[in-house]
Formats: C-alpha cells, sequence, structure tokens
DNA sequence: GCCTTAATATAGTGATCACATTAAGGAATT
DNA sequence: AATTCCTTAATGTGATCACTATATTAAGGC
C-alpha cells in the first residue's frame, strides 16, 4: 500500500490528454501529430504517447496517410454528412432500445444532467456544456444493454470531434433532450428515437453552415 | 531503391498475422494473449507486438478485463445477436449507397469473385472460401463512397471472427450473392440491400443453432 | 537565376533493459 | 489432509538507444 494513485497508467493520461485534445480542437485540422513532440509536451516519454498515437489512428480519430505522418484529419462536408448519415442510423437505435430499459435512476441521472446543462448554457460555459451533452446521451445509449453498439457510436463521436468547437456560439439542443426524456419516461421508444434525431439533424444542419461559411471564407479549392 | 521489400512494417505484418490468427480461430475463447509469448511465437521483439495488440483491443477484436490480461473474446448469444442487428443495420445501407456507383469493373470484380467463390466450395477449401466472401462484401462496400461507413463494418466482423469458424461446414450464401449482383446490375438498390440483408440473416441463423448446440453440449453454465 | 544534388535534421521503427505488480506453486503448520 | 503464507516466475509498463528513411535546406553547377 505504498502508492495507491499508479492505478491509471501513463498510456491511459497520454490517450485521455489527446482525445481530449482532438475534442476541444487543440490541434487544427491538418496538424502534424509527432511522437517526439508530444511526449515532450505532456513530459513523458516516447512509449505511451505511440500506444497513445496508435489507438487514436485505430479509432479513426487521427489519421496516418503515409505510415510516417501521423495528422489530425481535416473537415469536409462530405465526411460530416457520411458521419451525419450513420449517427442518425445507430443513435435513434440506441434510443428506442434503451426506452424500455431505463431504470428510475438512469432517469434521475439524466434529468440531473439536462439541468445542469442549462445552468451551464446560462453561464456560457461551453466545455461543461459539451461535457455534459456528451454524458447525457451516453448514459441513455448505455441503457440500450448493447456495448458494441456504444462503442461504434462513441467512434463515430471521436470523429467529429474537430467539427464541435464549431457549434460553440449556438449552445442549442436542450429541448430535444426534454423530448427525449419525457418520450422516455412515458415509455415510447419511436418518439424518443425521433427527439435524439432531430437533436442530431439540428447540431449537423448547424454544423453544415459553420462549414461552408468557413469554406468560402477561405476563398474556394487551392 | 536498396530495398524494396521493407515497405510492410513489422507491426503490420504482427497485426495481420494476429488478426488472421483470430479469424481462422486459432485461439480459443477466452486464451490469454501475451506480449512475450507472441513475440516469441512471431519471431520478432516485444514492441511491434505490443502496438499490435493495442490495435486490437481498440477495435475490440480482443478484450482487456484487467489492463494486465489480454484474451480472447468469449462468444455469446447476446453478443452475436447485437453484432447481427448492427450488420443488418448497416451492411444493407452500404449495399444500397453502392448500387448506383458501381461501374464496370467493380461489376466484373464481383463477379469474379463469386465465380471463384463457388470454385473453391466446391473444393471445400475453407480458407480461400472466407477470404473470398469477405473481398465480395467489401468490394461492393467501398463502391458505396462511404469511408466511415465501411470501416465501421470491418470492425463489426472483426468481432464476430471467432464465431466464423462455426460455418464451416456449411459454406451457403453464395445464391444471396447471386441475387445481390443482379439487383446492382438492374439498379434496384432495394433489391440488392434485401438480399444482402438475406446474407446476413442465412449466416446468423446458421451461427446461432451452432452456437446453441455447442453451448448445451458444454452441459449449461459454470 | 533556377534546378539539381548532397548533407543534415527530424521522426518513426524496433530492440532491449529495468522495474513493479500480479499470479502461481510449494512448503510448512495446524 | 487442507489451508495459509511466502517465494518465485511471468507479464505489463515505461524508458532509452540505435537504426533507417524521409524531408528540408543549403550549396554548387548548369
Amino acid at each position: 500500500m505504498t502508492n495507491t494513485k499508479l492505478a491509471p497508467t501513463l498510456h491511459d493520461r497520454a490517450y485521455k490528454r489527446l482525445k481530449s485534445a482532438l475534442r476541444t480542437s487543440a490541434f487544427p485540422p491538418g496538424h502534424k501529430v509527432t511522437i517526439r513532440g508530444c511526449a515532450e509536451a505532456l513530459g513523458m516519454s516516447a512509449t505511451p504517447i505511440r500506444a497513445a498515437i496508435n489507438r487514436l489512428v485505430a479509432e479513426g480519430a487521427l489519421e496516418m496517410p503515409s505510415s510516417r505522418t501521423v495528422r489530425v484529419p481535416t473537415p469536409t462536408i462530405a465526411r460530416l454528412n457520411e458521419i451525419t448519415r450513420l449517427r442518425l442510423l445507430t443513435e435513434p437505435l440506441a434510443v428506442a432500445e434503451a426506452t424500455p430499459h431505463c431504470d428510475e435512476e438512469t432517469l434521475a441521472r439524466l434529468e440531473r444532467h439536462q439541468i445542469e446543462m442549462a445552468a451551464s448554457a446560462a453561464r456560457a460555459d461551453y466545455q461543461t456544456y459539451l461535457a455534459l451533452n456528451e454524458a447525457f446521451h451516453f448514459t441513455l445509449y448505455e441503457a440500450s444493454g448493447m456495448p458494441v453498439l456504444c462503442r461504434l457510436i462513441e467512434a463515430l463521436w471521436q470523429q467529429i470531434g474537430p467539427y464541435l468547437y464549431l457549434l460553440e456560439p449556438s449552445m442549442r439542443g436542450i429541448e430535444f433532450h426534454a423530448d427525449a426524456l419525457r418520450a422516455v419516461r412515458s415509455g415510447d421508444p419511436e418518439a424518443a428515437a425521433s427527439a435524439i434525431k432531430s437533436d442530431i439533424q439540428r447540431a449537423a444542419d448547424h454544423l453544415a453552415r459553420m462549414l461552408a461559411k468557413q469554406h468560402d471564407a477561405n476563398g474556394g479549392p487551392q
């Protein structure tokens, strides 16, 4: 019992730090991610960084064009559209499946998340808002009892990480969460799925608008 | 231009070897996979093995219960059912999307794969049959132009690897491939999707039957 | 002045080593 | 004979080092 704090390995910490950096768009799109660079930045050796980068590449959060270079994926409208389609396919299924399996405790946690989300939105605290949004969605999804589906959705979220920061100025979507919560409470899977669909669609529309604006602000291709 | 053969790194070779071993059920379910053991078996150092194992864990092909042990996932009926549902959700979509985008060359490749599949089935060459089956499905899916979806489906296939060998005695499913091919040729997305659905459902039914038989051959739980 | 080529810096690949932790096996005691 | 404790073997973690390939830059020639 010399040290009870060493349980999370350096691999985990490196992975979480890098993942968080990607989620918050700390690296610009197309940025080259190097092992030695990250190692120096995070103050650890190359080994845990290597593992973390490998994992993120395997998950699709980073791309490896030439097996020699690793970089942050560049947002494209086509990619965003594809991910949105896949989210619309998978997440409503998770919600519909979760609806009959939701116990009181899960419902209470969802409610709490939703209330705190409204509070953080009022404070314009974007970081907390995003974290709570993720927590709301995934506590709901995990109630489906479909772990493979949950991992799959997580991978999709990982891949829209670089886009998320574009949503900052809006911070809407809570109303759809309320709809979903009501539908789950009354045991209506289709209504719950539909509410989540609206939530996803709204976020995607907003992102597409932002991306298009930013795209022709850069003056077209090349 | 001294050496043109070194291009595939040891990481890749280790990954492919392990992946193939899992695909062909070379390791029994629940088998403990150790870094040093694999390193000695594959005749290489620990470093590439570690990366390969990490990647396979990230992809869900291996599971890591205690961050200290890595093992081959144990097949359960619930897991198989979930993966089947997700396959039925995603793969028909890929086929329907691929149908209008299939050019002549892709169609020719699909036809060739199908013919060779029939030949390998006649020879009872199960390894080749499985490889060609995979090739058929993924050339079709990749014609959809949805790379994220394709990666996702690949992850699902990875996770049914330990189950596949159970299918050995049957080697059916070519008829659904023929249906799918016809539907794609005539530009009917729904019919193509439906054919793939039948293919998946048939394989799943067969697997479930085998799994149930093996399950009560082991005499219930414990 | 531009293109080509060589040299250097940078970064990934892979091996090896030291350390910590856990699991297993054997021996001793009850 | 069974159980418990201690020793030892096995394994993952993390660091470091040597090697190699690639990219960048500078210098020389056309």
